[in-house]
DNA sequence: TATTAAAGTGATCAAATGATCAATAAGGAA
DNA sequence: TTCCTTATTGATCATTTGATCACTTTAATA
């Protein structure tokens, strides 16, 4: 009876290779974290563990490409027009927007590496606040003073109040991805509808808030 | 010259040390992660490492003990109560709790430990989700529809939208903590004017979206 | 003051883990 | 088919780290 000879050593190019690494290191370390031993990761890539040291020099960097890798390419420039599109409802841009933006986001890996990376202290993510600060919530603020002829923004710029209240909902609508993900607390798939009911509480009730914090 | 013998050995009573050893973990693992090392706990407490051994049989002890010291001891009984209270209007009720809970909550070892335990999947903080859901979120249902005459809770459960939209103004409050202690995005002390402002959209907009909900 | 229970420590083990290197083998080029 | 570049690996090193144990020191007590 012949031996399984299963041991036919696969040798792929280069970037090939690169690419299947990162891949599943995005897999590997959203599921453990970054204490995430080489050894499992070669494993399951089915290859030797010194391979991966071929690749990357040191564990850091392969970490440091996953960042890369789940965060690049995942903001559309596009967005950032779509909410700025005064020839829809606010609220039709708001929906549509959430519901892209949470599509794109909501996904295991990208949430839980978000919160690694932010309990690691990695400055990344602090990059991607400032992102949705200033593409994100900048523009539902003007555009919801725009909506009720409160003061433009030329003459007087958000306040600090007013981010706070766009950041509510922001931090409402991305808590439904951190009980879903980071706490497994939740077995539905579809969030549309409480993305689309948040929105309507908000530009509901903010335009009084909004209102009040104008007077001063 | 005499040599500096600062090496006077302290000897403490087993609580006593017992004490001092848990509060300065929940410190350390708060700052590090439950990856942190028992020797660089022991440095801190001034101890040699082999002791933490002979008050915890293994590290693991250690960190269910650091777990329990964070969450438990931090619900008040009386916020159940305070929610109910309807001889009060609900935007007092609401500003109170969030303003109590927060100040309770919102502290850097709170914060981050509870956000570790998530992701290396402890069940604790799934008990807390529990605890929010029952004793808060249900609450604030009841106390909103109660408030505008809404189908008493008796005849027609919560639905989930309901909840969810609970959920949102929950988890928007709970996101400025996250925006604060786990990415240090924030210098602010003081959030009582962004929380006061989440309920007021929240108590403007809600009613309008529970209508909608509740007339299918 | 002498005794003693137990708090505390230095030395050390064993396993885990990131990293290195000489040797092997796949597969395209000649 | 033979040669040669380089992808790939087994063996191994060095460090880290949780855990153990025989021995030392403290301080309450008789």
């Amino acid at each position: 009876m012949p031996q399984t000879k299963t041991k036919k050593r696969k040798r792929l190019s280069r970037d090939e290779r690169e690419q299947q690494i990162i891949d599943e290191a995005v897999r590997y370390f959203a599921e453990v974290g970054f204490d995430g031993q080489t050894r499992e990761l070669a494993r399951r890539l089915g290859i030797s563990q010194p391979l991966l040291f071929r690749y990357f020099p040191t564990k850091g960097d392969i970490v440091k490409r996953v960042y890369e890798e789940v965060y690049l390419r995942r903001w559309q420039p596009q967005w950032e027009d779509l909410l700025s599109d005064r020839s829809r409802p606010l609220s039709d841009r708001l929906n549509q927007f959430y519901h892209e933006y949470t599509n794109a986001i909501f996904e295991f890996e990208w949430v839980r590496i978000l919160v690694f990376s932010g309990i690691k202290g990695v400055t990344l993510y602090q990059q991607y606040l400032k992102l949705i600060h200033d593409k994100v919530l900048d523009r539902i603020c003007t555009e919801l003073r725009a909506e009720h002829n409160f003061p433009d923004l030329k003459k007087t710029p958000p306040t600090e109040r007013e981010f706070d209240l766009a950041w509510n909902l922001h931090g409402g609508i991305f808590y439904i991805a951190i009980r879903k993900f980071i706490y497994g607390s939740e077995k539905r798939e579809n969030f549309d509808a409480a993305i689309e009911d948040s929105i309507a509480v908000f530009l509901a009730g903010a335009p009084t808030v909004f209102e009040a914090i104008l007077k001063d």
